[in-house]
DNA sequence: TCGACGTACAACCATATGGTTGAGAATCTC
DNA sequence: GAGATTCTCAACCATATGGTTGTACGTCGA
């Protein structure tokens, strides 16, 4: 059933490793080579080789073959859409505010069955809130 | 070098499949048992319930069991702790801006070598936006 | 042109992941 | 107490993941 997304699969499992995150907050800075990524970690060329690719796969990475080099640049798109995802959550963060949300929006709600919360005034300031699951 | 937190490596890998987003989608509506849990998806309850343990581990749910169900219950908390680590990378989702930006900031800036960018007035204004890496 | 360099690729290994089925272990209900 | 319900656990399987080493290929520089 339900959403299925691939990419979100792809992206989400390309920032489970710590290797990969350190290469992208890395090319935050600017581009780099396979080998200048690989250089801080604790690991064979080829290990990082195929880091790199797993950042590729997911839209995370753009290469550029420079002769020899291959010059690797951030791609911010797909990490944009993990964003959005995550944002549907924003909701829950605080929960100290969300009680007080529950309080003041639905004071007198008879249900006891724990409801969606309403999109706070807080929330919906934010831009980008998806108002549907996305 | 680096980073090296388990935390987020729990918590993007139990973001990087599909069925689990799926329960997560569902727990932010109120709590569910294991049993409901599964009931949409195309698997065994055992499978299932290796996910919601996936979930549990990486923190993202809580269990309260309550006789011979166990109902579970959305901690947002670690994916506060995602979505920060994300933010970093806002300032790199709209690219025309950030091009924008570049020109406007430093016109004459003689270096070739992309520098990190500078903290836009936008990402400023933004909330939660973190001044160094998460 | 020759050697050093920067990477990829293939083969291999150990372990993790995601699924199944079958067998309990509690717990509720009658 | 008997049976149904809810869920975990163990065993098993196929495949993916993350690492290694060795080899090969294109490219740069002297």
């Amino acid at each position: 059933m339900v959403e299925d997304s691939p990419e979100l699969d792809a992206v989400f499992h390309a920032l489970a490793h710590d290797a990969r995150r350190v290469m992208l907050r890395r090319l935050a800075r600017g581009e780099l080579t396979v080998g200048q990524l690989a250089e801080p970690l604790r690991m064979s060329l080829a290990a990082a080789s195929k880091h790199v690719k797993v950042l590729e796969n997911a839209g995370l990475v753009e290469r550029t073959v420079m002769g020899r080099r291959h010059v690797c640049r951030l791609r911010s798109a797909p990490l944009a859409g993990a964003a959005a995802w995550l944002r549907f959550y924003e909701r829950f963060w605080d929960e100290r505010i969300d009680a007080l949300e529950r309080v003041l929006d639905r004071p007198h709600t008879p249900d006891a069955t724990p409801a969606r919360p309403q999109v706070s005034a807080k929330a919906s300031a934010r831009s980008h809130t998806p108002e549907e699951a996305p």
